[in-house]
RNA sequence: CGGGGUGUAGCUCAGCCUGGUAGAGCACUGUCUUCGGGAGGCAGGGGCCGGAAGUUCAAAUCUUCUCACCCCGACCA
């Protein structure tokens, strides 16, 4: 490809919009540009790299013996309304009416389409197992769309859905496409971590998530090698604190505390560690709000929050009127001593003591609180998020955490939706049975931004091989002067072709920094500058993106490692 | 949804407070010089100053409404 005929512009500016390094380069590159909120077009040479993306994953899904379907973007209400997802599934979903008021969405994943094709389309057990995938355009009205291609509302998918006659074939179904997402994301070389999750929306039993790590990413995973553990933060369970809590220390005590709304105020105005207090927050149940009481450093999780009997789910934390009425105080001093609504103690306030917690007082804390003493000793519950250094559950290790993109997610639905649907089949004694299903997701236009986000440096994105746009770029110094070197470059740009690999050609009349500075923000793995200088002894220049300097190589020799590194 | 912020050239931004001919750098066109790490000169093109209403002799600038985009989101930040 000629650089004058490929469309292609580079903003030296950073656009004030992109936030992250890999949504900065993506458009300071050309890779994107936006119409609207979470909505992207793909220009030419992001295009390249979505393609690369989707060839893989297409490769190895079929190498792993799914069959590739194409479903409609646009789906009728019908099929959400028999799952009851039409409701539940809420602002996330794009509806729209056609010309007769008749209710439709935009997809934003396909598990009724899917199990309706499965529900007419397979009578017995012999079909099975079988898995169905594509790649297409879902559509997410996100809350918050940032991050460019990260959280877009429009995105590309690959998803898969598995059908099988019982538990023992799902889980084989879930194996197979475990094993296909370890060999795409390797292929992708990207590097990445397989966590256990949460399965949320859509619902079902076992699931995984594939994280790329990246210091930006929106998801804390944690995880111990020795314990061979590794789970979202928003599932890793933490295990009720061993021992008992010390003997009290210090006497009751109500003391002033205006305006400290925080832990970190309280902490500051009493020289307090925050593991010295306790913080109770008023959420709402399902008959009556609730409060859940965390030690002072410790992140409540939602999602096990919402996961106990009473609370309300999803999580909704109570109005300011509403924590009036039940610590009998403004917000920011309440405390279990006196509630008379359930409370909830996380692990790990088990063994404190003498801490300090809200006296459901306005402006007053309680100091020297113990348990056993001035509340009864609570049952505990897991109610925060892990930290880093937290013991595993295996009892083996303790936890690292590290932050990661979600990249990838397999789920075991089971039945969920192949009930609510009625999709069943008959098996080997002909009876009708419920299909069990599993679901696959790959993000695939989010792996691209990933993809940067791992590999960029000062200059530019560092293109993994696999998803670099083009093999080589090709600059010629001043050919715009040297009849002899526009032959050369020429002859070369046809014979690097000829060997198979993409090319990048960069016949502009321009000065060499010019050319240098794009061929590095557009990442282009290996850099070729043919000049007069090298002409004459025949050699070329070669530098990797990665390398730190050039160095001069016989045009043979230059080829020959070209070939290779375009072969392996 | 709630809170905050920003809308001026393709991009980054100044001008707005204190109303009076719409600007700079980059990008783009032509031309000359330069030519191995984002060159320089000269000459150009490009703006419903997000939109609407209002105040005024006069509005990018003041007022109101509206739209779009960005950031933040219970504890902690």
């Amino acid at each position: 490809m000629r650089f004058t005929r490929f469309g292609l512009s580079t903003l030296r500016d950073t656009p004030a919009e992109a936030e992250i390094v890999s949504h900065q380069l993506m458009l300071r590159a050309g890779l994107i540009r936006r119409l609207s909120s979470g909505l992207f077009t793909w220009m030419p040479l992001g295009l390249r790299v979505l393609r690369k993306v989707e060839a893989i994953v297409r490769e190895e899904m079929d190498r792993a013996g799914a069959l590739e379907v194409l479903m409609p973007a646009v789906q009728p209400a019908e099929l959400w309304q028999e799952t009851g997802r039409w409701e539940k599934y809420g602002n996330l979903l794009l509806r729209m009416q056609d010309r007769h008021q008749r209710d439709y969405c935009f997809g934003p994943t396909h598990e009724e389409v899917i199990t309706d094709i499965a529900r007419r389309e397979l009578r017995s057990y012999k079909q099975l197992p079988v898995n169905f995938y594509q790649i297409q355009t879902k559509f997410r009205d996100e809350i918050r769309p940032r991050f460019g291609v990260m959280r877009a509302r429009e995105f590309t998918m690959k998803d898969a859905y598995s059908f099988d006659v019982d538990q023992a074939g799902l889980e084989q179904s879930y194996q197979v496409m475990h094993a296909a997402y370890t060999a795409i994301f390797e292929r992708l070389g990207l590097k990445f971590r397989v966590v256990d999750a949460d399965s949320g929306e859509i619902g079902g039993n076992r699931s995984q998530e594939f994280h790329v790590l990246a210091d930006s990413g929106e998801d804390a995973i944690a995880w111990c090698d020795e314990d061979n553990f590794a789970s979202n933060v928003e599932t890793a369970a933490t295990t009720a604190a061993d021992g008992e809590a010390l003997a009290p220390e210090l006497e009751l005590e109500k003391v002033s505390t205006p305006n400290t709304k925080t832990i970190e105020e309280l902490t500051t105005l009493l020289s307090l560690k925050p593991e010295q207090t306790l913080k109770t927050l008023i959420v709402e149940g399902d008959e009556q709000p609730v409060a859940l009481v965390l030690r002072g450093d410790h992140e409540l999780n939602a999602i096990k929050a919402a996961k106990i009997p009473g609370v309300a789910s999803p999580l909704t934390m109570s109005d300011p009127a509403t924590i009036v009425r039940v610590t009998g105080c403004k917000p920011g001093f309440a405390g279990p001593i006196g509630l008379k609504i359930p409370v909830f103690y996380d692990h790990a306030t088990k063994v404190m003591s003498d801490f300090v917690c809200g006296a459901n007082e306005a402006d007053m804390h309680l100091t020297g609180v113990n348990f056993g003493r001035d509340i009864d000793t609570p049952k505990t519950v897991d109610l925060r998020n892990v930290v880093e250094g937290d013991s595993t559950p295996g009892g083996k290790g303790t936890l690292s955490i590290a932050r990661g993109i979600e990249v990838g997610h397999i789920f075991q639905l089971g039945t969920s939706y192949s009930e609510a649907m009625n999709a069943t089949i008959q098996d080997q004694d002909g009876n009708d049975v419920t299909l069990l299903m599993g679901c696959y997701g790959i993000g695939i236009t989010r792996i691209v931004g990933a993809a940067i986000e791992q590999n960029n440096d000062e200059r530019g994105i560092i293109w993994p091989e696999p998803l670099a746009p083009f093999d080589v770029v090709l600059i010629p110094i001043n050919m715009h002067r040297s009849d002899t070197l526009r032959e050369a470059a020429e002859a070369l740009y046809a014979e690097l072709a000829e060997l198979g690999l993409d090319v990048l050609f960069d016949d502009r009349d321009a000065r060499p920094g010019v050319k240098f500075a794009d061929a590095e923000l557009i990442g282009i793995p290996h850099r070729l500058v043919i000049s007069d200088r090298g002409l004459e002894a025949g050699e070329l220049e070669y530098r990797h993106r990665r390398d730190d300097d050039s160095r001069m190589m016989k045009r043979e020799d230059a080829l020959n490692l070209l070939k290779e590194s375009s072969l392996s």
